[in-house]
DNA sequence: TTGTATGCGTTATCAA
DNA sequence: TTGATAACGCATACAA
């Protein structure tokens, strides 16, 4: 460990503009413009002033600049649960692009309905940030008019119901729709779908167009339309585990499972090892995100860029932050508020073409 | 979605304690008083002062209220890597205790070498947070003087390194003797420990700490220390892949592996299933963790509290907040200021007995 | 380009 | 118990 070993100014936390500005011999509204990178200020009392503040270890007092500029520097995060990875790892994105720009990164962790009506009834965002984040969440029809009512931006990632706001995020129909021609051209021709169900108001959006994605796919492939072709339980591995034993109490077991998250797939593999079904000999697997474990299960899977979608996210927040207007114009180069990023196949060990004698 | 829906009031976000205070016919002390819950406020002021307030929608601004009074009101949380389950999981229960007391979490994501030595050398942080949580990192000598600079709480979680400090963690040590001896009594002989190099900053009191106690566990049951008995690759997946593959190259392979993290275990049991070696039966596998994904795993496990290391160190850092004196004294019932949560086994089906002919 | 002065919305001190 | 009022530390409109 040989960063940061740098020795500190004594840093004495209670040093203010004032003493920066009879450091240096100037005003502290030359301070403060020299700080905050006016150009309006010539580059001899620049050097001094910058001098004065590093001797100092001068750090602006945030609740003061908050208080005086009426902007917060802060941007609110709201997350589901930051401990699953796609969350977790947009948030990382996100952090990574905010912390540059030299803005706070405020979470909310809103899994349980709880916290959740906690967050929307009292709204502790209100004067805390100058922006909001929301990650792959649905809203309701007065969250979203809470959110409004914040008077502040908001971007979301990775939710395709929310339309109609800035957000970034992948064609999830399109993409659950390669999986589906990727086992067909191997000649599957018995596949089933897994899924979290579409009650659940998490991922609401992003369940529904999975599996519609899906639907497509197969009469793309000119599968035949089963009652059956797709399994919902609760989301997660255990999700993936018992919709895969259901499947086995099927009359015929198909040859290929698309999960619509590589966790259901997890789930989907355990019981298939279980039971001692040879994948992808007997049953093909295909999973959705490239999760970070994925190539320990040698998981097929469809990718999608889960860091990226924080990062881009989090300047569109910037921009907006910086240029409220911009919410219709052109972000990093790109047409629309609504930023959707590829997706693609990752082959791996788990899908094959179908056992001859299926 | 039948949650938050109720109808909010205007929300004017620019109502002041001024409108409260002029509505409620009191002054603006009188309003701070009450909403800050002191007691010398007679009832029926009070009573008209909430009302007034919620009439409003009164929102305090944060950054006033905390110019004021020199309270920021956030906690800053310090992470390598929320990406990953443990970090995630961490700030999971530390942002649900938080949140309760009506604090912020500032959240400081370090893995990469730049943003750290940027945190401890310009220490973003000052200024902006009453106390600060790290969580699973050992700090330098520089950084942590940098840290003790902020004058505010810092209260660490599962680093065995930084005792003096306030925090919580697990006995590492111990843990991985009851994976060893847990072992052992299955009658296993040849084992060997899969950790991280101890000289990756990250986690390394941790990993020494596991290592120590695998040694530890050996002796105690009597097998014979080995040169390579502990083999090191980088943390994660692909070092637990690497390092097995390594084993696959000795002229005995050892009957049971006991992997310092359930992610190692994850790349140690891939390996095994590529090359066909069954599990248990040839090889024994114990992780440390219990890592959300060990179950789809059928991963024997050593398991630790991970979201109540997150709850009880965010309540000691505000109980610090509260009284910095209260450093060394009770917290929640219990003795020091270090607290040492239980773990325990888990077995699943990747343990068994060595095969006879081994 | 530079400095002065006002305001931002609270909290906290002090008299009453 | 209540109410004036002085900080709190900075940004900014305005004057110079």
């Amino acid at each position: 460990m040989t960063d940061s070993e740098t020795v500190q100014p004594a840093a004495d936390a209670r040093v203010t503009i004032v003493d920066v500005a009879s450091r240096a011999g100037v005003s502290i509204s030359t301070v403060s413009r020299t700080l905050r990178g006016h150009r309006n200020v010539s580059a001899d009392r620049r050097a001094r002033v910058l001098l004065a503040a590093s001797d100092l270890a001068y750090v602006p007092s945030p609740a003061a600049s908050r208080l005086a500029s009426g902007r917060t520097g802060a941007i609110g995060v709201i997350v589901q649960f930051v401990a699953r990875w796609f969350f977790a790892e947009v948030v990382r994105g996100a952090e990574l692009e905010l912390r540059e720009a030299g803005y706070d990164l405020l979470l909310y962790n809103v899994g349980d309905p709880a916290s959740r009506s906690h967050l929307f009834q009292t709204m502790p965002l209100r004067r805390r940030v100058d922006a909001v984040l929301a990650i792959a969440t649905s809203f309701s029809e007065s969250e979203s008019a809470a959110l409004d009512r914040l008077g502040v931006p908001v971007v979301v990632v990775g939710d395709t119901v929310s339309r109609g706001r800035a957000g970034v995020g992948i064609d999830d129909q399109e993409s659950a729709a390669m999986a589906v021609r990727h086992l067909a051209l191997l000649g599957h021709q018995h596949i089933v779908m897994i899924s979290g169900c579409a009650d659940d108001p998490i991922g609401r959006g992003t369940t529904l167009a999975r599996q519609a994605g899906f639907r497509l796919g197969m009469r793309e492939a000119g599968l035949p339309e089963r009652p059956d072709q797709i399994v919902t339980e609760p989301w997660g591995v255990d999700g993936g585990r018992r919709a895969m034993e259901r499947l086995l109490t099927r009359r015929q077991l198909p040859t290929a499972v698309f999960a619509e998250s590589d966790e259901i797939a997890y789930g989907v593999l355990q019981t298939l090892r279980r039971v001692g079904l040879d994948v992808p000999g007997a049953v093909s697997v295909v999973g959705f995100d490239d999760h970070e474990l994925a190539p320990a299960s040698d998981l097929t899977t469809i990718a999608q860029p889960v860091h990226d979608q924080g990062r881009l996210a989090a300047r569109m927040v910037l921009d907006l932050v910086a240029d409220p207007g911009a919410a219709d114009q052109a972000v990093d180069g790109r047409e629309r508020a609504h930023i959707v990023l590829p997706t693609r196949l990752v082959v791996r060990g788990t899908t094959g073409p179908p056992r001859k004698d299926s």
